[in-house]
DNA sequence: TCAATGGATCGAAGTTTGTCGATGGGCCCG
DNA sequence: CGGGCCCATCGACAAACTTCGATCCATTGA
């Protein structure tokens, strides 16, 4: 991937870089975003092992955040397009989404393994 | 991953969940604080495809970001394992950390590919 | 030796983020 | 129908982050 370092500099020029498409690092960050915290890291790994769908309520044992506080966090995972609810009574059950883009899904599962 | 909905549920009492680990949620999240930038992800992407080392002023043609800003950005890829640096003359060549763990490596090339 | 270059660091300003308590709405059971 | 449970939303606040200009240090070509 990289070659020696030995190039040919000159005082005042710089060189020219691979070209990234921003819209791409733009969108990238947005999802990296929503994963970079611990709690909420915490909170999709337990969805994405968990054999039930979960309640908001059920984070409140392992978690020691308030509940709107995860309430906040499941928002920014489902902006994210993470994770799918469905209310049912009561509850609200969370599950990570099902139809996750391909990409995605191989990410988290990279990350959460 | 997911079985179906249907959970007997309880009015006041929560459900358990898979246990995740709080050290792992943390430091996982530290390395995705570290990406979760637009700016730091085009940093890496770059240094990821280049193909001969790059020194912080390559950066100022294509960011559109002020000299120090880069400076910081780079600081952080650094303290966050992703690069490495080596001072030659007045450059300062930056790269993708050659010893970087397998698991790291993947989750980068699973990102930028 | 001096001026110019590459880059780090500092201090400040503005924005974003994480967290909480209070509140309100929907839903069930008695 | 009323009280209790689940959860989202709101407003507030402190901490962290992004960015900049100013400055300083090291190096080197003239």
């Amino acid at each position: 991937m990289l070659k020696e370092l030995p190039v040919f500099r000159q005082r005042g020029t710089c060189c020219e870089l691979p070209e990234v498409d921003p819209n791409w690092a733009q969108s990238t960050s947005d999802l990296l975003k929503a994963l970079a915290d611990p709690n909420r890291l915490a909170m999709l790994a337990a969805l994405w092992k968990a054999e039930a769908p979960v309640c908001i309520c059920d984070f409140t044992g392992s978690l020691d955040l308030s509940q709107p506080t995860i309430s906040h966090h499941m928002g920014k995972l489902r902006e994210a397009g993470l994770v799918e609810s469905e209310k049912k009574g009561i509850w609200i059950y969370y599950r990570v989404r099902r139809d996750l883009p391909a990409a995605t899904r191989e990410l988290v599962a990279q990350i959460i393994g």
